[in-house]
RNA sequence: GGUCUGGUAGUUCAGUUGGUUAGAAUACCUGCCUGUCACGCAGGGGGUCGCGGGUUCGAGUCCCGUCCAGACCGCCA
């Protein structure tokens, strides 16, 4: 037998026991005459104690030469401790050990295997498996497993049934780039692996499922960040017979579940908000409404005079932060540079101090007197010991720096705290979106999106004003979720593609099936897909996502523990027909 | 594809204007220690300063290239 206990069980009631523990040896202390040993595994630690009174000498050097790491098994007794340690569960008593198996050998870790590690990122990714002895980390992947238990009993009592999609699919152009698969028994031909399973799911629908969802791992081949993985895990959900209202009702139902049941926090109903609406009052689409700080825009009080800067911007616009008037030259200033690096890339930035004396001071002073200043702060919600800071320029760029700014500040300012909770919803997203670049409308959601009622004529003459029955969820700054009611009949999925672009043709070979299912029987449905690894690390108040995934890939999109991607071997090649070319 | 930051002991980092034998903490090893739990005390070992080239009497330090890591922009329907 391994084990009669776990390490985070035992206590004062178990004095006199016998058991057997078996574990990993955190640390020896070692004091001479007698020595200590942390005893750990999943459930905790517990102390083992070797003495010269009650140790034979051999047993007791053993005790002395074990190495951290090493795996072993002991035999002994629980007796209470002379000195006892409050800040552990198992503090009050120890066991007296008789019997030490070395089980496993360990060599040295290349890191302290502590809450707080020495170790680096790639240290810890290269050795993912000892970072995962770690406290910080085994809590997070627990805590990922509590979440997605109460997601699957909720939506398991709310009717759902959870259905499996393939893998191996077909690579579609639009969106983002397919990971793909070359197909051995198909010469030349390959397969894609998901970026989600939406027509599949739509399929099911047609298919008359009903209620379907699915905790599924996805996939992208684009560039990553902190918060972003070539695979990540959606919660996929679609439900046939609804409109977007009961899409919202049903999901706010689950994430206010989930604030209850994980945070213990209550929210009422989620305040929503258009998306023209979210840009106008936030220049952002995933608004953290924890705080204040909205937008003012300025252009009508601020164009009068002769600053030019002002005068040719299409939009002037400025946020009030609280209480930073006391803010020096040089901290402003710093905070100018920090709005001109590339990241942000605003041009400049105007400031303007509400002093506590009810006067104003700006970097401006010689174009705007203190009337004009005045009506600025009105605007923009300033109140005494503010600081207005006004960004101008391009409309969309504008509001999307001082978006950054406005979040940067909160940040300075501790307002982005772990444990309160915003959530928002975003409604009415317009339909396609203009891509700079190539002046081709693309669909902002994706483009099995169903315009608002009434709107599909609008595509021919303004496409960019096509509102879509398109909704995200937002949680304090991020989207967490987003979905939308679906197309559902043949003709309108048909104007869609042919308005995205693709020839009838084109439409057919990608998503024939889809058409073909349409004809069939199609019920309206809807959906909404939530990723998994972000809501997780946002429940858990923590920014990366990384750590909240037992393997993650690092920047680069490598596994660097086990060295992939790698190349493959000539057989393998030829077997699937592919030459590489470098 | 681009911008920026970093790479020095097992690990996390410091290293001034280019100048003697490259340091600290921690980890590790040895010894001591009658209740430790971030144990303590004394001692010890440990370095191709990412890699390649250049400038220089002399390079961890300056220049060029390259690799790796991280953050961000583009990208992510």
């Amino acid at each position: 037998m391994y084990r009669s206990h776990t390490c985070g069980e035992l206590g004062i009631k178990d004095i006199d026991r016998e058991v057997t523990l078996s574990g990993w040896v955190q640390k020896v202390r070692d004091k001479g005459f007698v020595v200590w040993i942390d005893l750990r595994d999943r459930y905790g630690l517990t102390q083992l104690v070797f003495d010269e009174e009650r140790t034979p000498k051999q047993l007791l050097e053993q005790a002395k030469a074990l190495g951290r790491e090493t795996v072993v098994r002991v035999l002994g007794t629980v007796i209470e401790r002379a000195s006892k340690n409050p800040n552990r569960t198992t503090g009050e008593i120890e066991v007296l050990v008789k019997e030490l198996s070395i089980l496993n050998k360990a060599l040295l870790p290349p890191f302290t295997i502590e809450d707080e590690t020495d170790g680096g990122d790639d240290l810890r990714m290269k050795y993912r498996y000892l970072d995962i002895r770690r406290t910080p980390i085994r809590d997070n992947l627990i805590f990922r497993h509590t979440v997605t238990m109460e997601v699957r009993n909720y939506l398991s009592a709310q009717g759902f049934i959870e259905v499996e999609t393939p893998y191996l699919i077909k690579s579609t152009p639009e969106g983002a780039r397919d990971f793909l698969v070359p197909s051995r028994m198909n010469e030349g031909q390959f397969y894609a692996l998901p970026q989600s399973p939406q027509t599949f799911k739509q399929l099911l629908m047609v298919g008359g499922m009903d209620k379907y969802f699915q905790i599924v791992k996805c996939f992208r081949d684009e560039d990553l960040r902190a918060d972003r993985q070539p695979e990540f895990t959606q919660i996929d959900c679609e439900m046939a017979f609804v409109e977007q209202e009961d899409v919202l009702q049903m999901f706010e139902g689950l994430t206010r579940h989930l604030l209850k049941a994980i945070k213990g926090v209550e929210i009422g109903p989620f305040p929503r908000m258009t998306y023209d609406e979210a840009m106008r009052r936030y220049g952002n689409d995933k608004p953290d409404i924890r705080f204040g700080m909205e937008f003012g825009e300025l252009n009508a009080v601020a164009q009068h005079k002769d600053f030019n800067v002002f005068n040719t911007a299409e939009l002037v616009v400025g946020i009030a932060v609280p209480g930073a008037a006391s803010y020096t030259r040089k901290e402003i200033d710093k905070l100018i540079d920090w709005a001109k690096r590339p990241q942000v890339g605003a041009k400049g930035m105007v400031y303007v101090k509400c002093n506590e004396d009810g006067t104003f001071k700006s970097s401006v002073d010689k174009f705007y007197d203190q009337e004009d200043l005045a009506q600025w702060a009105k605007i923009t919600g300033a109140k005494t010991g503010d600081l207005i800071l006004i960004l101008s320029g391009e409309a969309n760029t504008t509001r999307a720096q001082l978006s950054t700014l406005r979040m940067e500040m909160a940040e300075r300012l501790g307002w982005r705290k772990p444990d309160e909770f915003a959530p928002l919803w975003v409604i009415d997203f317009p339909l396609l979106e203009l891509d700079e670049a190539t002046g081709h409308y693309h669909a902002m959601h994706h483009p099995f999106t169903s315009p608002k009622p009434g709107q599909l004529e609008l595509l021919d003459t303004d496409p960019g004003a096509v509102r879509a029955n398109a909704y995200d969820l937002v949680l304090n700054g991020n989207e967490i979720g987003g979905g939308s009611i679906r197309i559902h009949d043949k003709e309108t999925q048909a104007i869609m593609f042919k308005h995205l672009g693709f020839t009838p043709e084109e439409a057919r070979a990608q998503f024939g099936f889809l058409m073909d299912a349409f004809q069939y029987g199609a019920p309206p449905h809807g959906g909404i897909a939530f990723g998994l690894d972000r809501l997780v690390a946002i429940l858990g108040g923590q920014e990366t996502i990384r750590d909240f995934i037992a393997f993650p890939k690092n920047n680069s999109g490598r596994d660097v523990m086990i060295d992939a991607p790698a190349t493959i071997d000539e057989e393998q090649l030829k077997e699937l027909h592919l030459k590489v070319d470098a």
